[in-house]
DNA sequence: TTAACACTTAAAGTTAACTCTAAGTCAACA
DNA sequence: TGTTGACTTAGAGTTAACTTTAAGTGTTAA
């Protein structure tokens, strides 16, 4: 089963042109063309592009990425390397997961602070009350054992 | 104790430039200026830049974060529209988070993968040998239990 | 045979969020 | 008094990752 770059890109929720940019850019040497130049994709060229997909969304540029696709390319002499290109992206993952997880605390307060005020019907309650404060305290020790 | 733009900028990582070009899209409107013009930062500004880098560094763009801004000025009868900003905001950076650990299921099954052509000498025993093929089924079993 | 889709090169446009330059004025500190 | 750094407007430049246009040619399926 082989598709047409129309399909393929219906099938990766991208459109054709982004499909040839990113041909263009050294990103997909494993794309096939038939006698006449037409580009052939097939079921297995999928995984590519979910890889190329997993770095884009965790931040890596599209010469990074490059860098592994020509590594693939190169075949079993670039294996110790590709391996470190992972295990070193695994850790910028990690750290924007825990990130993430700062910004959540963030956010928690002050959904907490505005449903607080919510309920008061005003924010000066947060200036005025100790009780408040003394549940702020309360809210960020809780939310500091996440 | 106020600070000048360049001090305060370098108390949040950022240029003056930076701070002036939020100021002019609406992100800062709590800044003070002196009789001649020149602008103080003061302690508790910090946290604005605090949550605006929250929310940016979260997927937001400026113009969102404006919308927020001008609710703050407005006062209490916008809090119930920052409470749902908030809430709505979370689901957002909870989706964020779920996809970043698909994304790390998937560094890890390539990791175990170079590395156990690492310790294979070639990437051929993924094509090959059952027994890798079992485990590789086990890896991912196992990694769906995260 | 005709419509829909494939191809090409080359270059321009888009968007966000800065980032910098120009060109001049004003303020604060040693 | 001189250096450093603040201010202004206005606009140009940057970077990434597309996205579109032009302008023409070739292919394929109904």
């Amino acid at each position: 089963m082989t598709y047409t770059i129309g399909e393929f890109a219906k099938k990766c929720g991208l459109t054709p042109h982004t499909l040839r940019f990113y041909e263009k850019e050294g990103l997909l040497p494993f794309v096939h063309r038939s006698a006449s130049g037409i580009r052939f994709f097939s079921e297995p060229d999928i995984e590519w592009l979910l890889i190329i997909n997993c770095l884009k969304n965790t931040g890596m540029s599209i010469k990074e990425i490059k860098v592994f696709i020509d590594w693939c390319v190169q075949g079993d002499t670039t294996i110790e390397k590709r391996y470190h290109f992972f295990i070193e992206h695994r850790k910028k993952v990690e750290k924007q997961m825990k990130e993430l997880r700062k910004y959540l605390k963030k956010i928690d307060y002050k959904i907490w602070y505005y449903q607080t005020a919510l309920e008061a019907g005003t924010l000066s309650i947060h200036q005025t009350q100790k009780c408040i404060k003394e549940e702020k305290r309360q809210f960020l020790k809780d939310a500091h054992g996440n």
